[in-house]
DNA sequence: CGTTAAAATGTAACGGGTTTCATTTGGTGG
DNA sequence: CCACCAAATGAAACCCGTTACATTTTAACG
């Protein structure tokens, strides 16, 4: 490997020109530019940069803490924060932490040892240890789609009672009255949000809560399938189904043709994310579409604007969303008791 | 931010000596190890990861260059990378490169400029630019998934040709012998694997190959729907279609049931590669699985005996498959003409 | 041609660890 | 009490760019 000096010998000037002749080249004479040009190419010389982070202090390297990278979701919103980061010059330390506190808190401490710059957080948790914890000054961290009230930290996010609140009010306008909803992890406050907006949407109709419509899941496909099953079984058949999210509604699905109901006729089943499989479903689902890329990008760009001290207040983005209505929900059967 | 001297000044011992306290705690006495320790703890010392990696030019980094992280299959190779890389004390820096390759060739250039010691490919394409081909010397790379013949660099793959046929024989045994064929993208050398190993199949049967069943495709569920339109509007029906992934199935199947074909009994249709989803299909999809996150995984063990010194051979490793047999496929339609 | 300001270039410190080599300290045996 | 070796510790070089400051060159103008 080459270095500087090598190069400055070669060309017959100072270490210091040859920096000067690469970084601000209108600084030097054209002839001198000359010269270190082709004693550059030459040596094949390219700046060792991590020497040069270490010296400014600066990595330009972001970690992005994200439970799991096979969520389909997640994918759609790391590839937009990638695009951000690239346009910025920023790279993207992807950790994937299964929700492992200890992961998280092993990627986090890259901030602190001076190997990232910021982090970009999926969950709602404060993976730092108390030691970075200055009073009076924001973490440098952004937090995504996930909102942590107990901290004070940019958030990009969705208003996800609204949004469940308009898909359940979709399902009410089809003629259904018992909707069941299959919830997210218990853990996510997200899940809490998106019940409540269902919730209201029920309040709103003048349609009373029945906790018995109420089902455990945890966003896998799996876990929708499960659900599927329980409510298959259960005495009063709910005649809509929400789920808090698309994997869940795809495995809910399943279980719902395999049984042999058919889609919507017999029963409506609704998502949450808009993931491409979503629109590929029989019937294509319908769903609460997000801005998954532009989550990211802003969760970027926000994180730079704080490192770069262009912000010096948290604020919080609320994206929009969208109810997309496709095949998999329709009008509630008729005859079937309310 | 502490540093290495304000401990030394606290603890009243030269630097050299905190270096050793950290990092060969044997090498130093009891009672000064202490005076250490303390003096860390009071400043809340962290050391300052990115002089270490500078100081010794590795970086600890790995690259991974992915066409798409929104790929189930590639999300569930990167979570792969992910665990090994942690576990030997790697960072991933994950690259989403849309297949671009100037987007290619700039990550690449980090191994180029020390911000990364090297490189994992899931395309089957040399990123470097020429000035890094010592002759004689690997590349710090290694390829995943596609295998480039032209370059001598360690590969971790599959024997799609294999494989291929095993499925495509799967769908003989069951009758069927007018077999569609789905491809990937015509730039992918896995196509031509499993296109060979399609014929290898049809050969072995007996039966002859007939160009116009290959359909064009990208591996995107939008491709499958549309190569499933243009068999539905052929001549002479197919009456099973391989497709060479599952996301081409998936939007091959809803095509086909849209139209009120009946999978299998009118159609069958099978897969590649077992993503999530496959098995929540309906019915589900009969595919190959791979051993996705063994595939990060032995990229990134590979890649690091490789930067460590400890292989100066290429090797070229072949993981296993299997064939999983699912309700997407079934005996061909009787009365067909074959 | 001399003066002076501006442009070009060079020198050397700096950043924060690690490591080599030299020096000091401590302990043991004679 | 001294010699001697090992263990412990310290001083300083080193990694490689950047940049403040010093110095030299160039150009312009009187």
């Amino acid at each position: 490997m080459s270095n500087i000096r090598q190069v400055a010998t070669l060309a017959g000037v100072s270490v210091a020109t040859v920096s000067r002749a690469l970084q601000q080249p209108e600084r030097v004479s054209p002839k001198t530019r000359t010269k270190v040009m082709l004693a550059v190419n030459e040596v094949g010389y390219k700046p060792n940069l991590m020497a040069v982070k270490f010296r400014s202090g600066k990595t330009h390297n972001l970690v992005a803490l994200v439970p799991t990278v096979a969520n389909v979701f997640f994918a759609r919103v790391i590839s937009g924060m990638q695009i951000a980061a690239a346009q910025r010059g920023y790279a993207i330390l992807l950790a994937n932490t299964l929700g492992d506190e200890n992961i998280e808190a092993n990627y986090a401490k890259m901030v602190q040892t001076s190997q990232a710059d910021g982090l970009i957080q999926l969950r709602a948790h404060n993976p730092f240890d108390s030691s970075i914890n200055k009073p009076g000054e924001l973490l440098p961290m952004v937090n995504v789609c996930e909102v942590m009230s107990d901290i004070n930290c940019p958030v990009v996010t969705l208003d996800n009672r609204a949004a469940a609140k308009a898909m359940t009010l979709h399902l009410i306008e089809q003629g259904h009255s018992r909707i069941a909803l299959i919830k997210g992890p218990q853990s996510s406050p997200l899940t809490c949000e998106r019940l409540a907006g269902y919730r209201d949407a029920l309040t709103e109709a003048g349609l009373t809560f029945d906790e018995s419509l109420l089902y455990p899941g945890d966003f896998t496909l799996q876990s929708g399938h499960d659900a599927a099953s329980k409510i298959l079984a259960s005495k009063n058949r709910p005649s809509a189904v929400f789920c808090e999210n698309d994997e869940t509604a795809i495995g809910a699905m399943q279980c719902f043709k395999q049984a042999g109901l058919a889609i919507p006729r017999d029963i409506s089943v609704a998502g949450f994310d808009d993931i491409s499989f979503s629109a590929f479903c029989d019937p294509p689902l319908t769903t609460i579409a997000q801005p998954a890329e532009e989550f990211g990008q802003s969760a970027v760009s926000l994180l730079i604007d704080l490192l770069e001290g262009k912000i010096t207040k948290a604020p919080k983005v609320i994206m929009p969303f969208e109810l997309i209505v496709r095949g998999s929900t329709g009008p509630a059967p008729k005859g079937t008791v309310a």
